[in-house]
DNA sequence: ACCCGTTTTAAACAAACGATTGAAAATGTA
DNA sequence: TACATTTTCAATCGTTTGTTTAAAACGGGT
């Protein structure tokens, strides 16, 4: 986490983490400051206002995630080129791509931590909706469902390899949303380091079987 | 819906549904009355607190999902006994299942109506997780858990197979989870009901696909 | 018509909210 | 040291919050 121990990404970092968790109106300035180890008054010095705290967050979230997600898309574009109708090596091109997303969005500690604000603010579309939506989950959306339509032999354009792709990012997502039930089936409090790679082994595979990609058993 | 036209019913739909959008901090009680055409009073009236009509909208939810969870609980029980090895035979059990929980979850009026309020609060646990833990996304996970075991021949206690489940189930609730991002991609303002019936067939697809099921083309 | 329990209403309450202020204290830089 | 920047602190403003009160309105039974 870039968070310098001064007041201003205290502050910042503080409410990544606590939007994320409670969402804007489950935050007040005074529990934000007293999380950060800050005073209520900072919030107005440094960013003007709660309103504005919260624009901040959006902000950094945007610029920690579209580099990454240009790695992503980047790898995508040139995996098509240089793979051929060979069905092992375009499983080899999704798996690469899939394992990268994950390893970007899931096992990353840093994105890790402003997946849940990402996630309300999809899930619940606010007044900024746009700004993230554009960012980051549309340009994946878009490369993935090329990628889907290039594999399944569809079109880009259609609605069904839309949705068909919608599905395919269901299968990396749900970890995020549903860590609440999965932890629970599991036994464990959160994640290990285990669970993080187990997972990406299991997705991976789902991923490709529903691909109808070769699979190692 | 249920919505009897006194207040008491009114007030716990519109608690239901507004407590799904923007969740408990997100909902105060004059939003709430003037959503539902009453008086601020009569939450305290009729339920005696904003709290307590937030317990009376999960009580509901849970009444209206354990019913049609046995459903789906019981028609993967008895699939399997029926199904033999005939993989053609477990495709149609699986597209089955699959289908009635599409139906059941995604395509019901009433119970999509409460599945924002459910999804937040698997996404964000609170104090009265478990409540709906127990009622529904654990017998479902469970239930699921066990045909995915069967199907790919895995040990149904196995963290993988756990694991493999969850992904099975991100292809369903991503519908959900992701429909502001998916009606954008599609260039439309809500599901249509030929949306509906389109994201049924994929996910179906999908789902058999990644259990390496036949499908049709 | 009357009564009486149930329901609804408008108004008000204390508490907590976001925001703001002004001055002091701390910090780092030159 | 001198200086500008950053942070803290206590206090206050107007608004909104959940909750509460007491009166009004309703509706069936006799």
């Amino acid at each position: 986490m870039a968070e310098r121990d001064d007041t201003y990404s205290t502050l910042l970092m503080t409410a990544v983490r606590l939007f994320g968790q409670h969402g804007y109106d489950g935050v007040t300035t005074r529990m934000l400051a007293e999380a950060a180890g800050a005073n209520v008054a900072g919030i107005k010095y440094h960013f003007g206002s709660k309103d504005d705290l919260y624009i901040a967050a959006i902000d950094y979230i945007i610029g920690l995630l579209a580099p990454r997600m240009e790695i992503v898309v980047g790898l995508a574009g040139q995996a098509k080129t240089l793979a051929g109708d060979d069905p092992r090596r375009r499983a080899l091109v999704v798996t690469q791509v899939v394992e990268t997303v994950l390893d970007t969005f899931l096992a990353n500690p840093m994105v890790r931590e402003v997946m849940p604000f990402v996630l309300r603010e999809i899930f619940v579309p606010g007044p900024y909706f746009d700004r993230i939506y554009d960012a980051a989950p549309r340009r994946l959306h878009e490369t993935l469902t090329e990628l889907v339509a290039w594999i399944l032999d569809l079109d880009s354009h259609s609605p069904t390899t839309v949705m068909r792709t919608h599905a395919l990012i269901g299968q990396l997502v749900v970890f995020h949303i549903g860590r609440a039930i999965l932890t629970r089936r599991l036994g464990v409090d959160d994640y290990s380091d285990d669970n993080v790679a187990q997972i990406k082994q299991q997705a991976t595979q789902s991923v490709l079987m529903s691909l109808g990609l070769p699979h190692d058993e």
